[in-house]
DNA sequence: AATATTTGTTAGATATATCTAACTTTATAA
DNA sequence: TTATAAAGTTAGATATATCTAACAAATATT
């Protein structure tokens, strides 16, 4: 029996995500960075490469940037929403903490069933952003990138909202939980040590707690 | 990326899913009938009894029929397991139609993840039947079989309770809705055409429906 | 019992997705 | 600006899961 897989392959659905998740302001990827970024060795990628450029789905010239086309791009932004509404579902709907939805995910996202995200989409009543803060893209692929600063750029006296966080892993998370910090929280920074940046911030019941750097150039903030 | 499947590949999956779907009181398979059932050729399903073989989860031995070993069996009722939870909450908790949530859940019934199946139990109560009335696995393989009848074994007077559907396809589900015949209905037999074994029934607000036999032996029900 | 049909196996081919080893091109640094 | 390192490609091998064609065994039919 040969799963119903679609129009792409699991292996070209992981690609092609990948792909879109790596391209930064140019949208150009290279391929040892995909290479890493999947832990695929790079021949396999560059054969992927022209397997989705024979697609259409992908730009693709010997030695030159990775880049998806309009048509990849759209393809890459129905798996990321598939993925993201699951998130959003598993922590809405079935009681998941947020550093426990990432590879369940990364499963779902797989699922050919429009129905299926549709019914999901309407349960949770259109949410524009996953349990992370990361906008959920719409039918038509289209992003609502919401203007954030990384709480690493701000200066003491600011007060901010957490509105997203760069980092997904598990520890990060639960590190995070650890601390209570959770998007929406109102957070005042207090105090940045020169020498390593590190930052000492109120929020809550937590009137001094101290944040590294690392820590807090993966916290993305709203300055109201 | 090699994508995580636990200790089974998908194409294994499928493969104890049907031989434990196939195997009646023996508990044995052709590979004929297996063949047939999941749309693959014969040698290839000979070549896949070997590989299983070699993991000890069938016992194959050639021109033998097939069966599952006791560490196959655990394997497809877990499989099992998953796919009429699924079922069970893409109904209960997503309002999908029961005709509708076999394709979803032949997918979803791969997903590598024991924390998602716990939940779904728990977001259900622990239910032991899926939304076709079959039975749901427990964790530790074993089916709580229930003694149903096929209506079409029934004789005019009974009065019975409607358990189950033997053919999960959403064409007859549908013809099912169409007659509002449902899961608990309480149906009597007024008549059974000796010619054809047609019968007439009266359940709800149908004072006479007519079944064709085919439809009845695909009905399950209690006599209480 | 001989023959025909069905069922099952073997052998070898194909497609996908991966790898390693060797080579080439591009980028970096002395 | 040449040498070195990093990035990328080519060629060929491997594993999985599938297929077809040809053959063998078991079952059914006359």
């Amino acid at each position: 029996m040969t799963t119903f897989r679609g129009v792409n392959s699991l292996a070209e659905e992981n690609y092609l995500k990948a792909l879109f998740n790596l391209a930064g302001e140019s949208g150009v990827v290279n391929v040892n960075e995909l290479s890493r970024h999947l832990n695929i060795k790079m021949p396999t990628v560059t054969s992927m490469m022209k397997k989705l450029s024979a697609k259409n789905l992908v730009h693709y010239e010997s030695y030159k940037p990775l880049k998806l086309t309009e048509e990849g791009e759209k393809r890459a932004a129905a798996i990321i929403r598939k993925h993201r509404l699951t998130e959003m579902f598993l922590v809405e709907k079935m009681g998941f903490g947020w550093e426990q939805v990432h590879d369940i995910a990364e499963q779902i996202e797989h699922i050919q069933s429009p129905l299926f995200f549709e019914k999901m989409d309407e349960l949770l009543g259109f949410p524009k952003f996953d349990p992370h803060g990361s906008p959920i893209p719409d039918k038509d692929g289209k992003i609502n990138w919401k203007e954030f600063h990384k709480l690493s750029d701000c200066k003491p006296g600011e007060e901010v909202i957490l509105g997203a966080v760069i980092n997904n892993s598990s520890e990060f998370l639960q590190f995070l939980n650890s601390r209570d910090l959770r998007l929406g929280l109102s957070i005042s920074i207090l105090s940045v040590e020169s020498f390593d940046k590190t930052m000492v911030v109120h929020y809550e019941n937590h009137p001094a707690e101290t944040l590294s750097h690392t820590v807090c150039e993966r916290l993305l903030v709203d300055k109201q």
